[in-house]
RNA sequence: GGGGCUGUAGCUCAGCUUGGUUAGAGUGCCGCACUGUCACUGCGGAGGUCGCGGGUUCGAGCCCCGUCAGCCCCGCCA
């Protein structure tokens, strides 16, 4: 397959079957050894790197002299002899390491300047800093590490279609120029040349295009979207990503949870890891007891428990106030953790900068409790509190919009000391029954939790028009090993339900239709029951690359300024092009 | 929108605490030597707007203010 006109092989793909063929590489080259009279030089390309014999013995003057002088990273054709090694390379990663090519032939076709930043780094030589790889992308993209990501993240796309393929799913493709959407993410938006003032935007998600491909009967759906995002951004969050979204019709909740079971089965077996099916369920309300977050870690314990009604009169007044009003004093027992102070400390901050005002904690030795939060517990809390020694109780006392983050923080800090965490754990779970509408925090206004067309529960549609905070929804988020790795639900698919969900939400009926009423109308036009799911794609290359930026999974990432540094976008446009689009600008200082 | 960290040779960094002679190291690059190396080795050399702008000072890589860029986090991300 690698054979070529040019080329016979791949430089990584010999060994030890090829010795005694004369073959013909093309690569890069990646290290020069000169001793004098011959040379040896690391030939590389996509399958890893040989090593180039030049000896006057088998190699004519021209070749050898420019052996010699070659660059590297430069482009070379090489002709010559596989032959065994006397001694293997080094590297025991490389299969080629057994075997060198004796060179008859060398011809420079690509001559590199000197590489701005190193390829072939030293032993335990840092990486060039991220500015710098990022704006000299196609060096840094020669990288063996970042070659194996951006191979490896191919074979999780093709492996992504064949399951879903596999499982009767349609791949169809939705469009980059939509509608813009007033709620959610902030739009990019793209000004139309051909109608003033008007604006496309590119899709956040394919989320209503796939729900109005199950009204036109296409059953079950998929598609590798590219979506758009507008906000700030993180090292797990770029403005452009990729998801494997999904949709199928005539489905129920463990329909569509069965199909993604199927497909993280084989993301994970394609990077050669196997997981059992199917993951455990969590319900929203037990992941935010137990563990403070909605997408929890559970390769571990360290759970959160309640202790409000273990505290007696002897607790601290700080706590009796606390309680009444909406608060909650809730912990996590740290067992057999000698924790220094420091660590302590750095506990705290993890639970104050989660928005805790402090961390009580108190240690059971020999002689009982001690601690900086003995007091505060009090002795009918401690009495009642039984846990082996050298055991530490961490609590934090407050409302649960304050001490779920706090102590989520709390358990993920102590999850980094050695040995709580097993390596090579895999612990997906369903985390389900989302509530439909939330609270936002400053406003005060309800919002919905997912998205518009979330089907309410079935057995909480009678609070919709009553008391609608109540209702659940059938929605279900994927979660492994405290990452989200995508969320799903069961849609709408009665225009009635619709119109109440949109009332409460304050979206009067003429907006509905100004926003919605393509939708709308399909639901009215036949709509059969169906739901979806969306992967993100980047997040599971980057967790199965074992890469710590998302960055190293994209071959050509934005900044978290959302700058791309090689190619240079943004850019300033000029007036003329602003003047056909019927733009003008207002300058930085007023915008 | 807010907070934190970083910015010194092509690259990775030291120097800043306590302002003071000519800003150093490793690597890369250039030159010379070297016939079995694999981070080749040895000798020599070149290479610096100390991110940018302003200020304090007799004097600023170092102190102060601003600004730009990168990274991390909060807000945000239906």
């Amino acid at each position: 397959m690698a054979s070529t006109t040019l080329r016979t092989h791949r430089c990584g793909a010999l060994s030890r079957a090829d010795v005694g063929s004369k073959v013909r590489l093309g690569g890069w080259i990646h290290r020069r050894r000169d001793l004098g009279g011959i040379v040896f030089l690391d030939l590389r390309d996509r399958d890893g790197l040989v090593q180039l014999a030049c000896n006057p013995l088998w190699t004519p003057a021209a070749a050898l002299t420019l052996a010699a002088s070659v660059g590297v990273e430069s482009v070379v054709l090489v002709e010559g002899e596989v032959t065994l090694r006397d001694e293997p390379g080094r590297d025991p990663k490389l299969a080629s390491r057994e075997v060198e090519v004796r060179v008859s032939r060398l011809r420079m076709v690509g001559a590199a300047a000197t590489p701005a930043i190193p390829v072939a780094r030293r032993e335990g030589e840092e990486l060039a800093a991220e500015e710098l790889r990022l704006q000299y992308r196609v060096l840094d993209l020669r990288r063996p590490e970042l070659q194996a990501n951006l191979i490896m993240r191919h074979h999780l796309l093709q492996r992504a279609r064949r399951t879903l393929s596999d499982l009767g799913f349609l791949e169809i493709e939705t469009p980059i120029l939509t509608k813009p959407t007033p709620e959610g993410a902030r739009d990019f938006l793209v000004p139309s040349r051909v109608h003033p003032g008007e604006c496309y935007a590119l899709p956040q998600s394919p989320q209503i295009y796939k729900q109005l491909l199950m009204m036109s009967g296409f059953d079950r759906y998929f598609q590798i979207a590219r979506c758009f995002r507008d906000e700030d951004l993180r090292a797990d969050r770029q403005p452009e990503f990729t998801q494997i979204d999904l949709e199928a019709s005539f489905v129920a909740e463990a329909d569509v949870l069965a199909v993604v079971e199927a497909v993280l089965r084989d993301q994970w077996a394609e990077a050669g890891h196997l997981v059992a099916v199917p993951f455990p369920h969590l319900t929203h309300r037990e992941a935010m007891e137990r563990f403070g977050i909605d997408k929890p870690d559970l390769r571990f314990g360290l759970e959160i428990t309640d202790l409000s009604d273990r505290v007696g009169p002897g607790a601290a007044p700080f706590v009796h106030d606390a309680l009444p009003r909406n608060g909650r004093l809730r912990g996590i027992v740290a067992e057999d953790t000698a924790l220094s102070r420091k660590e302590i400390d750095s506990l705290a901050d993890a639970a104050k900068s989660a928005g805790a005002g402090g961390l009580l904690w108190a240690r059971f030795e020999d002689a009982g409790w001690e601690g900086q939060g003995v007091k505060a517990f009090g002795p009918e809390l401690l009495a009642q509190t039984v846990v082996p020694s050298g055991a530490m109780l961490l609590a934090v006392v407050g409302a649960d919009a304050m001490t779920s983050p706090a102590l989520h923080a709390v358990r993920t800090r102590l999850a980094q000391r050695p040995g709580i965490i097993f390596p090579g754990r895999h612990a997906f779970a369903w985390i389900v029954d989302f509530p439909l509408f939330e609270q936002d925090q400053s406003t005060g206004e309800w919002v919905f939790t997912h998205h518009p067309f979330t089907s309410p529960h079935p057995d909480d549609i009678e609070f919709l028009e009553t008391e609608p905070w109540r209702c659940r929804a059938l929605h279900y988020d994927a979660v492994y090993n405290g990452n989200e790795l995508g969320s799903g639900s069961i849609r709408i698919t009665d225009p009635v339900i619709q119109a109440t969900v949109f009332r409460f939400l304050g979206i009067s009926a003429e907006e509905q239709r100004n926003r919605f009423g393509f939708l709308l109308d399909a639901l009215a036009s036949g709509a059969p029951p169906h739901g979806g799911f969306a992967l993100g794609f980047d997040r599971i290359a980057m967790l199965l690359a074992g890469a710590s930026s998302l960055r190293d999974v994209i071959a050509f990432p934005k900044t978290t300024a959302a700058r791309a540094l090689f190619e240079g976008a943004p850019i300033t446009v000029s007036a003329k092009d602003l003047a056909a689009l019927h733009l003008r600008t207002l300058g930085k200082e007023t915008g």
